[in-house]
DNA sequence: CCGATGACTCACG
DNA sequence: CCGTGAGCCATCG
C-alpha cells in the first residue's frame, strides 16, 4: 500500500461534518512530513473520497478558489468564517480502532 | 539526471 | 494580517 492509496482511505474515514488537515491526514498515513503530498493525492481524487473536509494547517482553505468547498462544508453543518474553519471544533479525531 | 513545481507548514518580522 | 524564506519530497518535462 503505497502513501497515496493510503491517504485516500485515511480521508474517507472522515466523518460527515468533520475536517482533517494535510498535515495531519500525512501523520496518520505514517509520513509526518509529507503534508504536501496529501495534496497532490487530492489533485485527482476519486469520487467517493470527501477531498472538501481536507484543510490547511489552522483551518484554512487551500483550494483556489475556494467557494466550492466552503460550499460542501457548509453542506454538512460545519460554519464557515472568512474561509476559516474551526478545527477545534470540527478537527476529526480518528478512534482508536479506526485503521490499526 | 536536473530543475521546476506545488490542494503544506512553521518561524520571523 | 501579510510577506519571505526555508525545509520537505513525489511528480513531471
Amino acid at each position: 500500500m503505497n502513501f497515496a492509496d493510503r491517504v485516500l482511505d485515511i480521508i474517507r474515514a472522515v466523518p460527515p461534518g468533520q475536517v482533517v488537515t494535510y498535515g495531519q491526514v500525512a501523520a496518520l498515513a505514517g509520513y509526518p512530513r509529507r503534508a504536501r503530498h496529501v495534496g497532490h493525492a487530492l489533485r485527482d481524487c476519486p469520487q467517493d473520497v470527501p477531498w472538501h473536509r481536507v484543510l490547511g494547517a489552522g483551518g484554512s482553505v487551500r483550494v483556489d478558489p475556494p467557494q466550492r468547498q466552503l460550499e460542501l462544508l457548509r453542506g454538512e453543518g460545519v460554519v464557515t468564517q472568512s474561509g476559516r474553519i474551526s478545527l477545534k471544533k470540527y478537527q476529526w479525531q480518528p478512534g482508536p480502532l479506526s485503521f490499526l
